[in-house]
DNA sequence: TTTTCCATGTAACTCGTTACATGATTTC
DNA sequence: GAAATCATGTAACGAGTTACATGGAAAA
């Protein structure tokens, strides 16, 4: 259901049309949404079925297919506020895959560990940066990239709790 | 990936049937992991089929079905620590499917928006008192319910944050 | 001249879930 | 006598992705 407020949402805000709409998620949003193009464009057919939004063609020079222009419906508009209300009253667990390596970590000597979590490590720093360099850009919307931020830097610092420990896990053994 | 390196963790530990396996998992696991009892039966067949674990079948008294008792192999060790390293050594990106509604959130009066918002608060600090009850639980592994806390107590200061710049947005509203 | 951009669409597939089905045994 | 427990399995569905297909126009 996200999928379709962030259409909606779009949609509310400007007609589009498909590419477009795809361009902008992939651009200004990849960071938060996930929408590849041919979902996109399934989700904007269902909406179209529903009246939630009209398609209309707009012919294009050249042999180039036609652009399907979308633009919100009242209708739409009113199933956007509900979706908006459904989103932000309800909160949706997260689940970790990276926690089952964590769950198995003992199964490798630390040294190991640390060195693969290491390399953990320095793609979350790269994430980070990379979303810390977005703020000042328009369209992406200010809240999100913080909360992104504020979740980046708490994995960081769980993470290097858990490296601090496999040293400690390492210092250790080589005393024994 | 995240699934197989699971059953295989556990299996590695002690042998068992997938009743047995799917119970822990719901039992013991289900704050970090999802794995529904179809899907456990699925994927024991898979990896039993790779020859990564081993089914036997034990006869039980009554017309009840044998249990299937699954061991790990020597070769389904081996991938179990091919899994490890991939899982250990990545950071997948996580997405908040309740970023969608922040990132419109004005398009609701702040009031309405901050009462919903309380609502999803609510229900993050239940679960965060939910999972730091595990803690001391056995099975259920230290570090990854410390990365749930950490995340947890960062999901709801980010929030605090943003109810509080909507209660800002409301009073000087109500000034106007 | 080759690559990239525009703009759509479809088909096949993966992964996982829900719902349904079975049947004896123990517990309330 | 009804309900929960044990223990499996299958079928149908849903959501989303990858990969494939088209075809001219503009840019390199």
């Amino acid at each position: 259901m996200h999928r379709r407020l962030l259409l909606l949402g779009l949609l509310r805000q400007h007609k589009m049309h498909g590419y477009q709409l795809n361009e902008f998620i992939e651009r200004d949003l990849s960071f938060c949404a996930e929408v590849k193009r041919p979902t996109a464009y399934y989700l904007l057919e269902k909406l179209a079925e529903a009246g939630y939004i009209t398609e209309e063609e707009e012919e294009r020079r050249g042999g180039r297919p036609p652009r399907r222009i979308y633009r919100i419906t009242p209708r739409g508009e009113a199933y956007f506020l509900e979706l908006l209300r459904e989103n932000l009253r309800t909160y949706r667990r997260v689940t970790f895959p990276g926690d089952m390596g964590i769950a198995f970590i003992d199964a490798l000597p630390p040294h190991e560990a640390r060195e693969l979590l290491e390399e953990r490590y320095a793609q979350m720093r790269e994430m980070l940066e990379r979303i810390q360099q977005i703020s000042g850009h328009a369209g992406a919307p200010r809240l999100v990239i913080e909360h992104h931020i504020t979740h980046l830097k708490a994995e960081l610092n769980w993470l290097e709790e858990v490296l601090a420990s496999l040293a400690q896990e390492e210092e250790s053994a080589g005393e024994a």
